[in-house]
DNA sequence: GTGTCATTTCGAGTTTTCTCGAAAGGTCAT
DNA sequence: ATGACCTTTCGAGAAAACTCGAAATGACAC
């Protein structure tokens, strides 16, 4: 992972609603949540909580899918575990500290 | 973790030069690493670098120890994995996906 | 105490981010 | 193709973050 993506990845997460949003979509699994319910769930106007969704996509963090009329907005397992990843990279000078963080979804994942 | 306290976390490490010396510190474990040797390392002003060790400090990220009259900064590894922890938090709506990252250095830990 | 070295605090200018109403873009039923 | 619905894009004002030189603080040796 490039450092600049990791910036962008925690530069969105840094942020009360956006951390909210994700937190919740890494919780719902792959069954995602619509734009409609998230922004009821934060109590947050639909042009604020499309920004955020977009600064989220944008760094990889969540993904879109299309369910009728609305976008179903999913957690993206795999980036968030390249940058807990990254952040822990050679912990502790080489000590044997436990770092094997990982959340891999029983169902099926692009790449990973 | 309170949500407040994650945002500010996060927020520090949103940054090109705070995560790399974030990363830097992580690495270098309990033996730290000194303020002026850090400046070194990124090539930046040192005022400019006092202000990221400052952000970074505040959110709990790492900590300040002297030794001489050098300041040695070293990584918190508890509130790292606190924030890890609190990001992957009832992942995945319950299925089985292993969420057991932490890094616990060998020497003493304060309170965890 | 005087000088020197390591580091932080102050201040002001520049840049970036956040917010939200209004308008536009798609999707579906009739 | 008209209307209803869900969501995003646009735009501009308000708020917060970044940078770095200059001045101040704290620690050590003589």
């Amino acid at each position: 992972m490039k450092p600049q993506t990791a910036v962008e990845a925690l530069g969105s997460l840094a942020h009360e609603h956006r951390l909210a949003l994700f937190r919740l979509l890494v919780q719902a699994g792959e069954a995602g949540v619509s734009a409609g319910s998230l922004a009821e769930a934060l109590s947050v106007p639909n042009s604020s909580l499309s920004f955020h969704l977009a600064h989220l996509f944008r760094a990889g963090l969540i993904e879109q899918r299309r369910e009728g009329r609305s976008l179903i907005y999913t957690a993206n397992y795999a980036v968030m575990n390249d940058l807990v990843g990254y952040l822990m990279e050679n912990c502790c000078a080489g000590a044997d500290c436990g770092t094997d963080a990982a959340c891999e979804p029983a169902q099926e994942r692009k790449s990973a």
